[in-house]
DNA sequence: AGGCATAAGTAAATCGATTTATCTAAGGAT
DNA sequence: ATCCTTAGATAAATCGATTTACTTATGCCT
């Protein structure tokens, strides 16, 4: 109570008790409701309307707090300022940050967002799209999810690699990820290198999977199968991640080097190698992929190949708001790539 | 495109293309839009109308793939099944946890909701509130963030210790909470025991704080000045943690617990007792606070005091959906209080 | 035959803005 | 005196549903 605000400091807080409407608005000013609309969108309409006029107009709505009904204005416009974000689940780095920059683009340019999380069920993904679009969105942005939406609102994908009509695909240069990823190991003596592969449903790991082997190939690494291990949980925390890496310690010849799928499955990695006595880095290497925002914390710190979620998600964001602007039937992106960087911490080190 | 559905694999398809509204619904049976309108919502008056005919709606309803346009039904209901949900940033840990216990509950009820961060802006932690008024939310909850929205909507405040006319409060039982990691601390033989304050922007900060302190006078235990810090910078990351560890390893005496004010400290202080050459939980045992996803993972596993946020998201949700149905004047609670549990992981051990 | 119920459905108001086409009065030109 | 232009505004349609208060026809009862 000592540094409340009072309930009651003025004459307008009562005024704001009570909604107003613009009806009620025009009736006080003594102007029809055309006339109020009009200024407050500062129409060009109004430009016959005198200076003098608009300002009492202002002031009046000013005084009575007038708010306009923004679903009466999304009715007769048809348009919600809205837009829809499906992701597998809120609570892991990688779809948070993502998010972060959605919404640092979208509340900027005066669009909101609904977000659903559908983690992995097959029904969800399938129902989402349409039920936001029931929801009147105005676009959607895919995140970390394949799905064929039946829709009709423009969509943009992160990390979708089909490609899809109506669908702008915003993907990370894998081949270069890669390439950082294994230089790195090669280059610190590397040879016998373990591999944990994204789950199937991840959108990421076919393709992520191909550009290793393919960067494999060119720097005469070898994959091999029984050094190769693929998450299966949909946990989204670290216990996939520690549970192939217990899989592999049992099945697979000895390695020095383990490149994970991502971070959080690199953790349970770590975990599980230091269980079973391999101490990292100095016995084994781990490098993980994302970095997120916990990955410099760890002990050791994580190295990884980053990729840029929050400008990720910003750059989704702009392009679907470009996309809701832009007439029907205009061009638009089918993809746009975006380059990763490594990062590397403590938890590589040369053989 | 191997497997892929075909764009067009029905009468169905091109129906759904475009929009039928309730008019052309209305007409293509050749009765009222009244009717239709009535049968589609079940409405009690409907009672009136034969089974034959309703069926007769809605099997014309799914043939022309009829969807009402939800701006016109909020506009006309004077609701939005909207709720806004104000966070001070949407990054791993304690604001996505409460996030996914939200979203649970309000999607199950139908309703959706806006996510907007404010990262502890005072401009924006005012503004918020009334930009998704004006959105036309009908209830708010506030996450881990300290506000007086002038509201005229219901308002929970998940961490909320004030008491403000209008607010429901979820908070943890802070006093047990303290009990519990000083209870594992001192039954663990440790005396010398360094403490990490919140942020001041922080809810739980002061509250917490007071509970330590009590909690340790009991134990009798010293809560020395100077073995006491507090975190200052706004970053989500562990960094504030890790500088004010470092500041405790030159100023303090020297102790042999630390009790940090949440996981995402805790893991910056482990970090830097590391680097100034401490072994946790060797040399000193470090326990946390929220357990979040990560806190498992860490090596050591970190020994924490859990919150329930997914169930105190859900709890938050489930009582402003209440709230919102209930009458204009009803009571509601002014606190519900959660129960903290130990999870004693590899970070604490006897000294 | 007259009165009353009931079934089946509809007309019209309403929610609150936006926007186009139109109106009036005053001033200026001829 | 008549016509034209312009400033300053407004009436009314519209967006697409919901919902209350009716209407009309039919059947039943006495």
């Amino acid at each position: 109570m000592s540094r409340g605000k009072s309930q009651k400091n003025g004459p307008e807080a009562d005024a704001a008790e009570k909604k107003v409407n613009l009806r009620e608005l025009a009736e006080h000013l003594g102007l029809s409701v055309a006339t109020v609309s009009l200024v407050m969108n500062r129409s060009p309409a109004a430009k016959s309307i005198p200076q003098h006029t608009q300002a009492r107009v202002r002031a009046a709505a000013r005084e009575l707090n007038y708010r306009p009904n923004v679903m009466a204005r999304m009715l007769r416009q048809r348009r919600s300022f809205t837009v829809g974000v499906i992701v597998p689940e809120i609570s892991e780095g990688y779809a948070a940050l993502v998010l972060s920059g959605i919404e640092d683009y979208l509340l900027q340019e005066g669009y909101f967002y609904l977000v659903v999380s559908h983690r992995h069920r097959a029904d969800l993904i399938e129902e989402y799209p349409r039920l936001l679009q029931q929801r009147a969105v105005e676009g959607l942005i895919l995140v970390d999810t394949v799905s064929q939406p039946g829709v009709s609102v423009p969509v943009v994908a992160v990390s979708g690699h089909k490609h899809v009509p109506g669908v702008t695909n915003i993907s990370l240069n894998h081949s270069r990820a890669a390439r950082l990823g294994l230089d790195h190991l090669t280059g610190l003596g590397h040879r016998r290198i373990a591999f944990i592969k994204g789950q199937v449903f991840s959108s990421d790991t076919e393709i992520r999977w191909k550009a290793v082997r393919a960067a494999a190939h060119e720097l005469g690494v070898d994959v091999e199968e029984n050094l190769t291990v693929q998450l299966e949980s949909e946990s989204p925390t670290p216990q996939p991640g520690y549970d192939m890496t217990c899989k592999l310690l049992k099945k697979a010849p000895p390695f020095t080097a383990l490149f994970a799928f991502n971070d959080i499955s690199a953790l349970g990695a770590i975990r599980a190698l230091r269980e079973a006595g391999r101490r990292v880095p100095e016995d084994v290497s781990v490098i993980g992929f994302d970095d997120i925002q916990s990955a410099a914390y760890q002990n050791p710190g994580l190295t990884t190949i980053r990729q840029p979620l929050r400008e990720m998600g910003a750059t989704a964001a702009e392009t679907l708001v470009q996309r809701i602007v832009a007439p029907k039937n205009a061009e638009y992106p089918k993809s746009i790539v975006v380059e990763p960087e490594l990062i590397v911490r403590g938890s590589t080190r040369a053989v």
